[in-house]
RNA sequence: GGAGAAGUAUCGAAGUGGUCAUAACGGGGCGCACUCGAAAUGCGUUUGUCGGGUAACCGGCACGAGGGUUCGAAUCCCUCCUUCUCCGCCA
């Protein structure tokens, strides 16, 4: 949610930071229908205020025993007044609320316009492994390794679907253990949320009502319409809900968040023949950082998770890269993005394995989450802030490509060793 | 799943149709006084939001949420949500 005001103010402005993002917005008519609203309560509330005062005097008035049905009769008509005008009040509200929600955040004044084309490589670790022998796909090493079972994955679940099987399950959770121990240490707190979330949280990430078809919504029988609950996306929608109408201190900010859950994503449409495998699937496990902080934080925040975003993926000596997105890659909710990128040799690309992103005060406004500032008195909204750390569906392909062996055996990452029994590798 | 109880500020809690919504009373926090300092004590101060106004200030709204009845609702009625207690079921 954008700040009114600041539309008030100088809607140009807003209009050009927008334009920035692809999104191109017209404020003339929500500025006279913002007028029109105003002028609407000032007159609402003059008929309140004279309601109020009458009412007040009806108590003193029958005590001395003085008729009062002359007043119960204009009263009537007051009522009527005011019934009408806040039905018309209520309709402008819900239209203006309606036009502002779908509005998304403005990029930050740093992030270069235009789309994918304009992302910038911020840093590089390490190089392009090279082989002296013909490489495999992925998928191939997995299926062969045993570690990946799409088969069954598919007959359980249908397409998109996968198992993890013997070392493929270990080396799964062997990474979600490397990241939670790094979270640890830096302090962070572990949180395990409920995977299925009400509406109202996919509202305050920005998610909804724009994006709502594309989770999984989960239909209750007794709900009349729509749905009550749907599968997270991604962590980021619980984690930014846990201080959702709040007011926090400042002195206790920031708060540093991580939590595990899968994600669940439809991904309608997206398939893409190079994307076999475990690139994109409806159900990926994924360890979310979450920050809140004050709005003078919030900068140094962003670089302190694509710092440890990139540690983890340093950590596994996987070669990657890590991109300030322009306006137009960003997310709708967010006003600065970076994503870490790892290498995948077979699609000779790189591919996300984290985004980390400033959101603002954008969700904290669609949350009502503030803080009191120390002085005790002036309230603020806090920023936001998500990074994955990290999304394994990505990592293994990268790991299993990577280290693989001219005898078809995968090397293991040493740091993820002391999770699969000391074993080195995998064959 | 069944039965019952409850939701009022930072916490506990009073208020059961108007003169009781900043909201009694108590606790906590903060400030001041007393003190070498602290405790104790005393005094004062502590919701948010939306409008109007250059400002001082003025007004509207909010008693879990949403409707209804009424001249008037924290209070009466309906629907929903949450919490607690008991029973049932269950990993």
């Amino acid at each position: 949610m954008l700040d009114i005001n600041l539309i008030r103010k100088d809607p140009d402005a807003m209009q050009a930071k927008l334009a920035k993002k692809g999104c191109q917005v017209d404020f003339s008519g929500f500025l006279a229908k913002d007028q029109q609203r105003r002028d609407l309560i000032v007159q609402v509330e003059g008929l309140k205020a004279k309601k109020n005062q009458q009412s007040a005097q009806i108590p003193q008035l029958k005590k001395e025993g003085k008729d009062v049905s002359s007043i119960f009769s204009e009263m009537k008509i007051v009522s009527e007044e005011i019934r009408v005008l806040d039905d018309q009040l209520s309709a402008i509200d819900n239209e203006q609320q309606e036009f502002l929600a779908a509005l998304p955040n403005v990029p930050a004044d740093d992030v270069i316009a235009g789309g994918k084309e304009n992302n910038a490589i911020v840093s590089i670790f390490g190089e392009k492994p090279s082989f002296s022998f013909a490489t495999r796909h992925h998928v191939d090493i997995v299926e062969k390794l045993g570690m990946i079972d799409y088969v069954r994955g598919a007959k359980l679940s249908g397409a998109g679907y996968w198992v993890y099987r013997k070392d493929g399950s270990r080396l799964e959770w062997a990474l979600l253990n490397y990241f939670m121990e790094q979270h640890l240490a830096d302090g962070y707190e572990m949180i395990l949320p409920p995977h299925m979330l009400s509406y109202t949280c996919g509202y305050t990430a920005g998610q909804f009502p724009k994006f709502k078809d594309e989770v999984y919504q989960v239909r209750n029988t007794e709900a009349e319409e729509g749905f009550t609950h749907f599968m997270l996306p991604t962590a980021e929608t619980a984690l930014v809900n846990l201080h959702r109408d709040e007011i926090l201190s400042e002195a206790e900010l920031p708060f540093k968040y991580f939590a595990y859950t899968p994600c669940y994503r439809k991904e309608a449409g997206s398939y893409r023949a190079e994307e076999r495998g475990m690139i994109r699937g409806h159900q990926f496990n994924k360890i979310e950082m979450f920050q809140y902080t004050t709005p003078e934080n919030s900068d140094a925040a962003l670089e302190e998770l694509v710092g440890k975003a990139a540690a983890l993926v340093k950590g596994l000596g996987l070669h990657h890269r890590v991109t300030k997105l322009a306006a137009e890659d960003c997310s709708a909710s967010m006003m600065k993005t970076y994503d870490i990128e790892v290498w995948i040799p077979s699609m000779n690309d790189y591919k996300e394995v984290s985004s980390a992103s400033n959101a603002g005060d954008y969700q904290a406004r669609r949350g009502n989450m503030r803080f009191r500032r120390s002085d005790g008195k002036t309230l603020a909204f806090v920023h936001t802030l998500n990074a994955s750390g990290l999304a394994t569906s990505r990592i293994m392909p990268a790991i299993v490509e990577q280290y693989q062996q001219e005898d078809g055996s995968v090397l293991i990452p040493e740091v993820l060793r002391k999770w699969m029994g000391g074993q080195e590798k995998i064959q």
